[in-house]
DNA sequence: AATTGTTGATACCACTCAGTATCAACTTTC
DNA sequence: GAAAGTTGATACTGAGTGGTATCAACAATT
């Protein structure tokens, strides 16, 4: 499942996307594939299901790719991670409200070091609905 | 400020937006005007920032109307006007995740004949950054 | 009662954006 | 070491979107 297994082709092949597509997608910060060291991206099977509802989401709910971003960029990481206070004074994912967190660059922080795509706050988003249950169960 | 006194053609021109943007803002559900018995809108201060925040989000913010729409989707609008379980168990906006809940039909409902120009929900998104700023709020 | 403004509906336009094509340099595979 | 695949960059395309124009029926203002 979290395996980096595909290659960008396969990867293609497996989820209908265009290899264009898939670069672009992640040039646009919604997803993060497994690189290797020499930098050619590796796709697990969770990330084949993120891009086919990154996709459905601009095709079909009609959602361009900035009001994704913005949209998963009101993901509450820091009640999710539980960060210190210190770290959220400046933390560019905390202040503000137009990159989700895994987009930004965490030095000095809580999350310096850790890998993005390990992280609950990058899986809140990857089914389509989950950003909504994940609000409320934290709201409740 | 809260005092419905401009006619869609004053809001139009006191807000720069055209009074056919400004209806296509409303069908959309991104903002709801007072209207008289007559039919006739009538624009608040409050409504004009708003508008104008709508206007911002989409030329300068390039977020597209659907998106605009699922991101006001997600604000936590039970947790705000702490309407009881029962209620939660019917409600479109509670169990959905495509509208807001001034978009739905509340009948047999913690919000039944409340008015959701008056709401704290409504109001949540009128600035660009308040809903995180809500979230924020609730989630500390 | 006449003028001005509003409503909602339909048809239309211009432009933006998601996705494609092409490219040379580089890796991997066999 | 040759073939197949990958990378990132640039340029292009075409569908779909935000916004406009026009219309008759109705309301408000004078």
């Amino acid at each position: 499942m979290d395996k980096p297994k595909y290659t960008i082709s396969t990867a293609a092949k497996l989820s209908g996307i265009s290899i264009h597509t898939l670069r672009m997608y992640e040039r646009e910060g919604l997803i993060i594939p497994y690189k290797k060291s020499s930098n050619q991206r590796l796709y697990t099977d969770r990330d084949l299901e993120r891009v086919k509802c990154i996709r459905h989401t601009i095709n079909e709910d009609k959602i361009n790719i900035e009001g994704i971003r913005r949209v998963v960029s009101l993901i509450p990481c820091w009640a999710i991670v539980k960060c210190n206070e210190n770290s959220r004074k400046t933390c560019e994912a905390f202040n503000g409200h137009t990159k989700p967190c895994w987009m930004i660059n965490h030095e000095n922080n809580f999350c310096t070091g850790k890998d993005c795509r390990e992280c609950e706050v990058y899986h809140s988003f990857g089914s389509c609905e989950s950003i909504k249950s994940k609000l409320k169960e934290l709201l409740t």
